[in-house]
DNA sequence: TCTATGTATGTAATATAATAACATGTCAAG
DNA sequence: CTTGACATGTTATTATATTACATACATAGA
């Protein structure tokens, strides 16, 4: 029996071993469902660019899926990456991650969350882990300040259990 | 008389009217004392790398600091720049902000700080704001999945109190 | 069904950001 | 006064991202 899904949505389990192809496919279907509802369209390229993004748990770069999108008879030219990248991150798809400059699936679209990412150094493995508390600590920070937020990103880089254990 | 030094140092300065020429020799000065207490040189190119990104609360990309610098007779070549950027982040005496591809100078060197930016997409102002509480809820997240936090960087895009009221 | 309109895709060219590799210069400890 | 570490200079290249414009495609209204 396949491990459930659930298992993927969890953040722990992007640094634990999980049926990751089942939770793919589990996102894809919301993702479809979720684009259809906000009258915005899933379309082949978009789709291909999520589940190239969707593979695994590493963040990937631009051009790294603009060469997978090429070799599959897509356009070979940055806008066509960068297009289908921007559209899933404005659907709250995919996320960017600033110092990576790259991009991962998110793994619980739809969900209102304010993702927080933890980067591996040694595995480039990326989880995205909720963190109301984080983020109500930054709102904190800059009201006090009179400063309104309207976007930011969290991010913070290291080492997984398994390669710190290795290490 | 000139306003107090502490002034530029408090985060809520950074959108606000200051004298900031004296906090910018306050910060310069602190600067020569912490490297050299490091074992480091403040050399020429470095000096004043963090005296021109010293002028506002602005962030500044490589390439417009390297413009400054070679108009100054130093060189005309990204490494000039990115070096001493390099060398000032690695000094805590700047901090690059990810989301903008740009560099700002640490208005608090040599103390230890946890540092927040709040950038104003209006007018480009960086405040860098203590902000213990969001490290330490970002801490929390992460040891909840065994991760270990190396570096992480913190930054939000929003509007600044002067900006929103112009809105 | 036709056609106008908005949206999506394709492509060329270019802008912007960052690094690699190597040569030269400087300074201070021995 | 020389050697070794560090700092700077320069050339070239790589990596990341956007602008501008042409073409196709879907669909709502005549």
């Amino acid at each position: 029996m396949t491990q459930s899904c659930s298992g993927c949505a969890a953040p722990e389990a992007a640094f634990a071993a999980h049926d990751h192809a089942h939770c793919a496919q589990d996102v894809l279907e919301r993702a479809d469902a979720l684009t259809t509802a906000m009258g915005a369209r899933l379309t082949p390229v978009r789709r291909r660019t999520l589940e190239i993004l969707l593979e695994d748990h590493r963040a990937m770069g631009a051009y790294d899926v603009l060469q997978r999108l090429a070799a599959e008879g897509f356009g070979n030219q940055p806008p066509v990456a960068y297009r289908a990248l921007d559209f899933l991150v404005d659907q709250g798809l995919a996320h960017r991650i600033r110092r990576l400059n790259a991009f991962t699936a998110c793994m619980h679209p739809g969900e209102a969350h304010a993702p927080v990412f933890l980067i591996c150094r040694a595995c480039n493995m990326v989880a995205e882990t909720p963190a109301t508390p984080v983020r109500a600590a930054l709102e904190t920070a800059a009201t006090a300040l009179g400063f309104t937020i309207e976007r930011s990103n969290i991010e913070a880089l290291g080492l997984c259990p398994a390669c710190r254990a290795a290490a």
